[in-house]
DNA sequence: AATCCAAGAGCG
DNA sequence: AATCCGCTCTTG
């Protein structure tokens, strides 16, 4: 209800299935719960764009979930350059910041009534056979200072190498940020299990958000192949692809992981296939102000 | 033999170029020079006493190469109990050093004329399958702290995640040796070139040897099954398993690679196989005071 | 004491 | 624009 007052999404055409819930009282609870405002709720999401079946449903499902959701940030991997073009013109209320304007890339999607962009920057991965990067923004959030971060690292096994390179330069530069920044990393990894224990594991100051959060089986393969048959493959494949990775800020207030859930589980109507072969993942952060922080 | 009184038995040409140059008698220079009193010689050889066949030919041969090259250090692996006993009781000139007691384990001999042992210690590898271990001697050689460490780090392709983690224990233990000290690793590593890729490469102030020598054709290949029968593999396999790695002295003076070369490249007569699988890495190092050192 | 390499094919 | 997993076995 105060929805409208504050973030409603324009949309050209819709299938308004998921409208928000008038006035019941346990429903409004539930609404202020999800909505509360202090929590920051952020949506990381491989959305195929390199699978042009059925684009148009997917795309339009995509966006469905996008403002059902309205999360304050959105980090998206494989958007093409016509999926940009849409949700720069769809997506109102967001700041698009694209990673790259060839071929395939990334993009932070930043929700203007509760994120300002300060700044945005790329690292380079000196040694990418596959132009991947590591996109940045420096935002401001309820007046906390936040950088963000995506990347789609260097897909498939053989490349195991180049994306231990780039998560070593993804962990480095998260700890390189100024300390009283929070750092949130999200993005499709590519990762297997081994390849972080390979590198010793998370260093020092950076936690693995679904690890700080008990590991819930729930949402732990969001590449899932047994549930989700749109690439078809003919034996069954799960891992966890996407991750999120936090770095705590070391004075001020601190972000802390509150909950996850995986997203576009739901196959579309008319092809019968789903939103991507990845499942989103929407993470929710409360902010810890420095009082509640453990004493050291 | 005119061995007793002090280190008069000749080695092998080492592979540096820069001889400073003289204009004198040559043969008596080249002995001399040889001879280096200055230099540190040491040997790393994986004597492969898992290997009990022609053992008596084989011991018997590698005797007689430490007591033709009288390194002033020597580090092996898989050592097995009779080897360290005959070890113990043939070379007097040398103090001993065990990495254990019990299946095989390596060991270090230090010349006692020329090296002092001040203390010994060993660093365990938590997650070891095989028992493998980091020995450590803290020596005097010409009165310059010098701290040397041997391992044979776990073996085989599928251990290559346990490999990492010790290496990366290797580097550590070497990064946090005392400033004044020059820090000598050698060993059997079995390390594949993409391990020490995956792990970001050599850490800051640490080197390869072989590298800093200009990687020698001529002893990159420390286990050779092309050349090297003994393990009469259908199939050719060389790698560059046994290394060397240097961290200089912060302070005072630093240890310098000098030269390189192979040793128990010659069929043992009897048998007609070799004194191991591995070829040993003998390897020469210089001394050089501070005020030779490149002003920062 | 045995093993041991690396790359590629085929399977579920 | 086409890929995509991980395991075992075979081959040189």
């Amino acid at each position: 209800m105060g929805d409208k007052q504050q973030d409603s999404v324009e949309r050209p055409a819709d299938g308004n299935k998921n409208q928000t819930s008038d006035s019941l009282p346990t429903d409004e609870d539930k609404h202020k719960k999800k909505g509360d405002p202090n929590k920051l709720t952020l949506l990381t999401w491989n959305i195929d764009g390199l699978d042009l079946d059925d684009i148009k449903e997917r795309l339009s499902r995509l966006l469905d979930y996008l403002i059902e959701y309205h999360p304050d940030i959105v980090l998206l991997q494989e958007v093409i350059s016509p999926i940009y073009q849409v949700l720069q013109q769809v997506l109102k209320p967001y700041h698009v910041l694209p990673g790259s304007d060839r071929s395939y890339f990334t993009a932070i999607l930043l929700r203007k009534s509760r994120v300002q962009l300060l700044e945005s920057s790329i690292v380079n991965y000196p040694t990418t056979k596959m132009r991947r990067n590591l996109l940045m923004a420096y935002v401001s959030f309820l007046g906390h200072p936040l950088c963000v971060m995506t990347s789609h690292m260097e897909s498939m096994k053989p490349q195991s190498l180049e994306r231990q390179n780039q998560l070593r330069t993804v962990w480095k530069t998260m700890r390189e940020q100024p300390q009283d920044h929070n750092v949130i990393f999200g993005g499709d990894t590519n990762l297997r299990d081994w390849e972080v224990k390979n590198q010793g594991g998370l260093p020092e100051g950076i936690c693995d958000v679904w690890e700080s959060l008990g590991q819930p089986e729930d949402c732990r393969y969001t590449w899932d192949c047994v549930t989700n048959d749109n690439k078809d493959l003919p034996f069954p494949a799960r891992l966890r692809f996407d991750r999120l990775f936090l770095r705590q800020a070391g004075k001020g207030s601190k972000v802390s992981p509150d909950g996850m859930t995986l997203v576009g589980l739901e196959r579309l109507d008319d092809c019968q296939r789903f939103t991507s072969d990845h499942w989103g993942l929407l993470c929710t952060f409360v902010m810890k102000p420095l009082s509640q922080a453990t004493p050291e």
